[in-house]
DNA sequence: AATGTTTGTTCCGTGACACGGAACGACGCA
DNA sequence: TGCGTCGTTCCGTGTCACGGAACAAACATT
């Protein structure tokens, strides 16, 4: 029952929602009854919500739970005064995200008034071969690793996405050797990445990047801010987290 | 079940964990063995984690399901670029928060490397009439809302928290004619705050305050600050949320 | 070393309650 | 008016959640 009503929650990845009953049954396969009596069940206890009376979204108690979650709440807490001098000296969009099995999750994200129209919102997860970040944390995470995620067939988010193994590992490497991942319309059209790794104790635990409008990417101003922020926060996780 | 799976869950607020078993049959009042069960079951669905083996904390998954709850998500999206301003123009700890009952729920918090020690957590709830936000807030949110406060007896946190309804009465009316709200130590020792409502549709649905140590409180400087961010937050809401 | 205490874990018989097919009324549409 | 789909309720069946009891391991105390 317990993972029923588990299913049910998960099921409003990645939108959040709000979905009818009949959206609900359908997408957790579930009975139409028993979604009704869980989803009953979970409004009450705040973790689903009823909007316009008739469907449901995720609740108000998720949040507060989901940020007391003290494996990302520390590293958020700690990155953010670096994150924030990444902005401000670039102004342009910063993200923080860190691996979960082979995909990128991403922790924070903060932007200006023009904010780009991004996949990467906070929570949510993204492939590490298509994202800037996820490249930055998959060149510093270990050989068997990597080799797992080149042995499978590359998931592409546009036209420009990697699906070479060769060209990524080659990418890696280049990553490995200056500490610096690129990423040019592989995750969205339109728009680079250039990200940095952030270490604690020898392994990469998270990554700082930059997301720029095409247009505008100079990353020869750019790599020297964001690996500041990365070195910064990394001296600091060293004083342990 | 599920309530009790829910109840050792929420059992883990306002710290996070991490937990032994014994302790989490103890917050929860549920017997060992039915602890055991369940705490195996929301580990193995990623709800909890086990650290060093022995002890249990929040996890993962419900960090990435929290972000996505709409009604938080959408609102800190929109407030963050105001956010960004106001803290480069205090360069202070600024907040964002919203009601959800009598209490305040932080969504947002920014701050530099000098962060003030504050138990403003995101995910975090306050009682409204000991914080900033919570006073902008309750002042405008309705006679009933606020009858109903002013008729409990007031919670304190510290040793100037207000708990003279008399005082409160008369902190709300004067924040309903200027439009900022003022804390002192109320919340925090040593910490002064000073706080503006958000409105849409003619409703206060949150407030952004910034917190400051007392020493170099400075009300003339920063109200102006708090204010625009408000109203320029508002003005946005009023486009549609 | 010996003892007592608390820990996390496993077992298992019992009974409560989750389960979902079936049926219902309400609504939108043609 | 008829049809399809919706959300909701009912209820007999069978399952699986329940937690007391017992266990071994780790720790504390003498």
């Amino acid at each position: 029952m317990l993972d029923k009503a588990a299913l049910i929650v998960e099921s409003f990845r990645p939108t959040g929602g709000p979905y009818r009953l009949a959206e609900l049954a359908q997408r957790t396969g579930l009975p139409k009854p028993t979604v009704h009596r869980l989803a009953a069940d979970l409004v009450r206890l705040g973790w689903l919500e009823r909007t316009d009376g008739a469907r449901y979204r995720l609740g108000g108690r998720l949040f507060e739970l989901g940020s007391l979650v003290p494996r990302r709440r520390d590293l958020r807490e700690a990155a953010l005064p670096f994150l924030q001098d990444l902005f401000e000296a670039t102004r342009e969009t910063v993200h923080l995200g860190v691996r979960e099995g082979l995909e990128v999750v991403y922790l924070e994200r903060i932007h200006g008034h023009d904010a780009l129209q991004l996949p990467s919102h906070i929570g949510h997860s993204l492939p590490l071969s298509c994202t800037g970040v996820g490249k930055a944390l998959l060149a510093f995470c270990g050989t068997e690793l990597t080799e797992e995620v080149l042995a499978r067939p590359l998931p592409s988010l546009t036209a420009h996405s990697l699906t070479d193994p060769a060209r990524l590992r080659m990418a890696l490497e280049k990553t490995q050797v200056s500490g610096l991942a690129y990423e040019e319309q592989e995750a969205v059209p339109g728009v680079s990445c250039i990200a940095a790794p952030v270490f604690a104790g020898g392994d990469a635990v998270a990554a700082i990047s930059v997301a720029v409008p095409r247009a505008r990417f100079r990353p020869a101003q750019l790599a020297p801010a964001v690996r500041t922020a990365a070195l910064g926060l990394s001296r600091m996780l060293r004083g342990g987290i």
